[in-house]
DNA sequence: AATATAAGGTGTATTTTTTACACTAAGCAA
DNA sequence: TTGCTTAGTGTAAAAAATACACCTTATATT
């Protein structure tokens, strides 16, 4: 880096807050940390980007390495650098957020070469530890985000199975928005919205009458809606 | 720093979107550059983050250094560290926005010390250059957020005289929103949601019947407002 | 086979919010 | 006094949101 005053050098980092949905609860992605500082705490996956790559891509290389997951596309939604916020410096860290579906990726750990990872596990938000480094504030901006982000776009779906009944679809909302919603109203507006497809399929497995499944349906998301969506109510 | 790998360090940077609002057109705070890259060409202030600093306390102080504006308050609202984006080497920057009145803040001019600046001008958004570094592309973002955010959030009133009428205040929003909004619709849901003062005052100085001023009244809206607004229609 | 259980699925009336729409009033200037 | 320009106002119709309760269906149990 020529011309450039060296007195101004920092230290980045990304932090990847990684939603699910599992059995009726809201879960998140953490790692236990394998070294200092902060060994043995809880602490979302992230670490340092390489002076080389773009932020996004070390986004996912960091979330690849900790927790085994891999091409999961994230939104960046804050940056983070107080001044003491890292013990052993200034580090300036980017956050950013996705909501998966646990199908498929309930198992998850670090790679080898992740050392300072010592495993990966989904962990309830209402059983959320304090974390290490300012972690836990980072946690609630991401959770503000998506509970505001819920309301007028349709991420809910990806936290989904494919083929979801639209009492595990109220079921989300509800916790995430924290509140109770009408039944009947909420399928009223939901299918109104027409953004669904509904399937020749029932629910299987549960010992009481299955319900319909219904698919996100993104073709008619996208041609219905240049206008704006309300989920909250 | 210690027990840190060197070769994750980089530089970092803010830079600052300050909107005004005047003569019913937004404006734009730019500096002209003093320096290559770029030298003579339109950027936002901006410079690099000392290595003590925090990020809001480092984007107050080059702010002043740049305009000469003082204890400006901005809210962060995205980081852009795509690899090529400064011509010189790796640098991020971390962008901010802030809306002010322009009454009393039209004289703006780089601090001496401040080499980078040739000169502060306010900018109407119409007639935008195209601007240094990802400048242009950092600006379109600041814009959607604050066209969002206008729709729910009473920021317009940060953009206008402490005393305005009703009318300016619907011409911001017809700029902001880019849509022609009806007069009768619009006083009777800003005046329903009970957040202004009304003065004992008019306007002055116009060769046509004079308005009646208003305030933002932020103790109203607190009171008023856990719930939410929506400026949009 | 009958019954119990548990969730699925549905409609309507009321209230609130949004929209569309056009004229009179006031103040200044010529 | 007249003309010009903006201020200021109300109502009806449509759309959206809300409140609210019962019957249906599949499975499990006896």
């Amino acid at each position: 880096m020529e011309n450039l005053p060296e007195h101004f050098d920092s230290l980045f980092s990304v932090d990847c807050v990684i939603f699910g949905f599992d059995e009726g609860e809201l879960k998140i992605l953490l790692i236990e940390r394998n070294e200092d500082p902060f060994k043995g705490w809880f602490a979302l996956p992230g670490y340092f980007v390489e002076h080389t790559e773009a932020i996004e891509t070390a986004a996912q290389r960091i979330l690849y390495e900790s927790t085994g997951l891999k091409g999961i596309f994230m939104e960046q939604f804050y940056t983070f650098g107080a001044l003491g916020r890292h013990p052993q410096g200034r580090v300036i860290t980017v956050a950013y957020y996705a909501m998966i579906r646990l199908t498929g990726n309930k198992e998850v750990a670090p790679l080898p070469t992740a050392h300072f990872a010592k495993r990966a596990v989904w962990m309830p938000v209402k059983d959320m530890p304090e974390l290490a480094f300012d972690h836990s504030r980072i946690f609630r901006k991401s959770f503000e985000k998506i509970k505001n982000k819920i309301s007028y776009q349709p991420i809910a779906f990806e936290l989904l199975p494919e083929k979801f009944t639209l009492t595990q679809l109220q079921q989300l909302y509800e916790v995430v928005l924290n509140k109770k919603l009408d039944k009947r109203n909420f399928r009223k507006k939901m299918l109104a919205y027409d953004i669904l497809k509904e399937l020749d399929e029932k629910q299987k497995g549960v010992s009481y009458r299955a319900a319909k499944l219904y698919k996100f349906d993104k073709r008619k998301y996208i041609k219905n809606f240049q206008k704006e969506l309300s989920f909250t109510r």
